[in-house]
DNA sequence: CGCCCTCTTGATCTCCTTCAATGACAGTGG
DNA sequence: CCACTGTCATTGAAGGAGATCAAGAGGGCG
């Protein structure tokens, strides 16, 4: 049985024992994706979603004019491929960043589980609402900030996922993306990530060696993030007490 | 009782006639908001979900240098402030464009209500997505687009919105927008916005006269557009079926 | 050892911003 | 009925953040 660290939910909503167990459960069988090969693809059919249990892959959208765009890194315990539940074929292409270990959940799998455990429906309904906030974000940083403000804002929000997942020692953690991929993350040439990345470099908010990052100055850094740091309600009033459904 | 017109749900997944009324039902009383007005302020505290019965209306996120982002361009028929539903103050400001009816459908309504249907917390999960994957095509366009390849898809998305809602008529549409709010929704200056639309206009691509635009030819534009249109899938695999739960 | 990927830096270009001014129009009050 | 005010659309001119093009350097790996 795959560990699944759950972070989309133990953190972030209240769950009994007995729904995490089922969650960590989850995966079908887990497989092996190399560095740079491609999980899902876009367009492709969609049957399943994903569980990343090990490693880093990215969302990605192509645009016709044969531009890319990341829309989610994906770290060690994220579900993936789950906006495209609604479609037919699928909206992005999930990618393995690092070597990834990813099980599957197939839709079958899910429907019984919304049915043997109704709360499982409102709890999704939480951890999606969840990824649409930090989109919102997403969407404001790329509209109204500059890209020294929006690399701080990924970067700080990296710090805290992988924090969440015991990846961080005082402000240090590895960032296995190539300066090429934070562009298609920030909406940036990989030449601009550079020479903002140096600039931070030069102010003392941020160190490198290698792929390994440290944020020296957590404090200030958060006062240039475009965006405050969202305090997700554990326990929100709409939702239903573990034994009330 | 609120006529609402049930946009996000009846057309997008499969419910039973008594989900249906039930959703029409929902709003408690609805409250007249004039044009311009506040209808809840961003870090206020979250009590409650809006259905928007009538007009239009902007759900923003103010960024600490001044500037403001629309993540959302809300018209009839719409549910307002649900991505706050998981934080304790708001996200988001809502404002009313034009003048609104709003009802608010309260916390512990909404919580029986999951608890007695509980296929709506599927449904609820499913509506959501359906908004992300809305906020990812936003995020490639901003990142990945130009001022007139992102105008275009917004106007293609507020097209295909308001014809759900019968509120198009070959390609001709009200949009009560200004160009600053425009701007604020594409992350560009109300003055580019003017001359990206002017040129659209010259192009013969669109026309104006007031409030009113027309589409003059919807396909050139959808090839135009940076995003493909995305298809929803009316009844997936992994929701229960009505007899199920 | 040599190749390829990634990082780095410089020079130039361009899309969009900023600043500024004008006109059209609606509301408002004398 | 008309001046007065504010909002919004429009256009010009200049400036800047980031893109594009180009070239070199370092490092992992077959």
């Amino acid at each position: 049985m795959p560990t699944y660290p759950l972070t989309r939910f133990n953190e972030q909503a209240s769950m009994t024992d007995a729904e995490a167990a089922l969650l960590r459960g989850l995966g079908e069988s887990a497989v092996l994706y190399r560095q740079r090969s491609i999980i899902r693809r876009e367009r492709q059919p969609v049957e399943a979603i994903y569980l990343l249990l090990e490693g880093w892959a990215t969302s990605a959208i192509r645009l016709p004019n044969g531009q890319r765009q990341i829309v989610k890194v994906h770290i060690t315990g994220d579900m993936m491929g789950t906006p495209s539940m609604v479609l037919d074929t699928a909206a992005d292409t999930l990618t393995a960043v690092t070597d990834c270990r990813v099980a599957t959940l197939s839709f079958s799998h899910l429907r019984e589980l919304l049915i043997s455990h109704p709360r499982m429906g409102p709890l999704f309904f939480m951890s999606v609402q969840i990824e649409r906030l930090a989109l919102m974000d997403i969407v404001a940083a790329l509209g109204k900030s500059s890209a020294r403000e929006r690399l701080i804002q990924l970067l700080l929000d990296l710090h805290d996922r992988l924090a969440k997942i015991g990846a961080v020692e005082e402000g240090r953690f590895d960032m296995p993306l190539t300066q090429e991929l934070l562009g298609d993350v920030l909406g940036l040439t990989a030449v601009h990530v550079n020479r903002t990345m140096r600039m931070l470099e030069r102010e003392g908010l941020i160190a490198r060696q290698g792929q390994r990052v440290v944020l020296s100055d957590v404090e200030r850094l958060r006062r240039i993030s475009p965006v405050p740091p969202r305090k997700v309600r554990f326990d929100p009033a709409w939702m239903p007490a573990p034994g009330e459904m």
